[in-house]
DNA sequence: GGAGCGAAACCGACCGCTCGGTATGTTAGC
DNA sequence: GCTAACATACCGAGCGGTCGGTTTCGCTCC
């Protein structure tokens, strides 16, 4: 039994120097010596480099994607269900501070195909949250003076923005943090 | 006369790529092709790659730098001041939009020390802006059971992620997102 | 006003280097 | 002895930047 696994060492490596010095700057080498393997090993495992980072994009996907859908399948209220879905991404997204670093950064550096599947799957994302949303407006929860669309963008800013100033380890526990976030978004949203 | 400044042309056919395909993927070539001049004409006048890059954080942290000081130093009302300061904070990230986009996805491309200028100069900025809602906490106009590190990262996330969904030409002015924003933001951050 | 001239503006071929990817060789397990 | 799992040397393309040369500009002085 191996202590170690080569696609996860150089998974792990990737996501760790692709957020601190970017993806383009970041080359197979420096990847491999950090997962302490060799290019050939790591060829074995991924196509291009360009797995390696899309590989970032589909964990992340994924796994919003089935949190997001676990939550609505309880059926609970509205708001309920909201808020326990906008804590929910918040802490995930500070579990995985590096993989969002990269996952906001650098789109733009996949393929062509899969860069339209990365905006695709973030608009499916979107359009769950955004229905949500859609129904508290109905049962008059919240505010309809201003397009769903604004609505939403305000509370996926603080998504993008969390890997741009919170730092692990501070005062702030990452619920604390999900926790206010959420409360102001609620209130901004809230009818008045 | 001439009709057309090399330095301007090559500035803008710059910010317009490193938008569109990125920093690391556009190449000096395709910048002085697009701005219309070769490659010696560019470094003539720019020492390096990295200077155009600098060029469009240098023009951005001044323009919003003296903004916010402009907006400050009338000595309104705190309420009003910030009022203003965030609205007109987002109507000029939307009228430099393809600025903004490189501004928040490329400042690790840059070199170090200039990495920290930018980063030194944000923090200045977001200083200046965080006084403003400190006051308003002093005067019992904002709630203070949140650090207001988090308050301030709540608004600054909106102007981050302007680029990522505003389309120019839809059917909102700029005006109104910037009011529906300001208005969203300060409705979560109002005392109780 | 135009000849002369120095400096600034600009051209484009070229260079050194890095990087993603590959091809071929080697080892280990079944 | 065959296959999966690696190792290593290498390639070719593309890049940022340079450098010697040429053109244009601005000004002076006759």
């Amino acid at each position: 039994m191996k202590d170690f696994n080569v696609r996860d060492q150089v998974a792990r490596a990737a996501v760790e120097l692709f957020a601190e010095k970017g993806y383009a700057t970041t080359s197979v080498q420096e990847v491999v010596e950090r997962a302490g393997v060799t290019k050939g090993a790591m060829y074995h495992y991924y196509r291009s480099k360009d797995d390696l980072l899309f590989g970032i994009y589909e964990r992340m996907l994924t796994l919003q994607r089935e949190h997001l859908d676990e939550i609505i399948a309880r059926g609970l209220p509205t708001a309920e269900a909201l808020r326990m879905a906008c804590i929910d991404v918040i802490e995930t997204s500070i579990d995985s501070l590096q993989e969002g670093t990269v996952f906001f950064r650098s789109v733009h550096m996949l393929s062509p195909e899969r860069q339209r599947e990365v905006t695709r799957r973030r608009r499916e994302y979107n359009d769950a949250f955004a229905t949500l949303v859609r129904n508290g407006q109905r049962e008059g929860l919240y505010r309809d003076d201003i397009p769903i669309a604004v609505l939403v963008a305000n509370f996926f800013s603080d998504i993008h923005y969390l890997s741009n100033w919170y730092k692990p380890g501070g005062t702030e526990s990452q619920t604390e943090v999900a926790e206010q976030i959420t409360d102001l978004f609620l209130k901004g949203i809230a009818a008045t």
